[in-house]
DNA sequence: GGATAATACCTAAGTGAATTATGTATAAGA
DNA sequence: TCTTATACATAATTCACTTAGGTATTATCC
């Protein structure tokens, strides 16, 4: 696991990102995938990851569609056009940013 | 400048690493620092970079050395071993934090 | 059958690293 | 003489997160 400080700020970059590589998906399957692509580096919390998925909904960049799973409730959510658009956005400027990091502590990414 | 969410967690990362490679330094004169390895990029606010320092000073990982300029007080600040143990640590956890997030939003580093 | 773990959603209180705002004072430059 | 640069510092506030709690269904293990 990583210092969790780290992850501040990227959270919502992290959500939008995987929503748009995999397509609709819900709260828990979100939480799996990131485990399963960082090998368990990164935990989301269900205490970040639902409040992160209300607020992308009502800044009108996700959508959401709840279905019934026998008596069980599940939410899928997918990116809406403008949330397409700030994907790319969160994207870039993280890249731009590990760029600058990297100048500034000197080291070599590949 | 970047979304000044992605900073936080890296500040003291950025400090000793700064500090490692350029031996002494005063609180000012990092903050040109980084800018400038930073194209203007980052900008440390006094806000941060002192408490920062002084938090750092107080953990041990950091020694400081008062000096008067004319009438002017300037507090150089130098890592201990220490220091120079932590932020190998930490600059090693960043460089893993980035190659973890890059699997996770599947982008290329160069 | 009964306990435990996994699935699946949610919110509220607290934390802590930052921002913003403010303060003090000296030196340099226009 | 006024503004900018140098150089330190702290206090109030913000906000994304952690921690802790809650509800309920389904699967698994003994």
């Amino acid at each position: 696991m990583h210092s969790p400080e780290l992850l501040k700020g990227t959270l919502q970059t992290i959500v939008l990102k995987v929503l748009k590589d995999r397509g609709r998906m819900y709260g828990y399957e979100i939480t799996n995938c990131v485990r399963e692509l960082s090998d368990s580096r990164l935990q989301l919390t269900e205490g970040a990851l639902y409040p992160t998925l209300h607020k992308l909904e009502a800044e009108g960049f996700l959508k959401t569609e709840t279905i019934m799973i026998g008596k069980r409730v599940r939410k899928y959510y997918s990116l809406t056009a403008e949330g397409r658009a700030s994907t790319r956005e969160r994207v870039s400027e993280f890249v731009d940013f590990i760029r600058t990091m990297s100048n500034v502590l000197q080291v070599e990414l590949g």
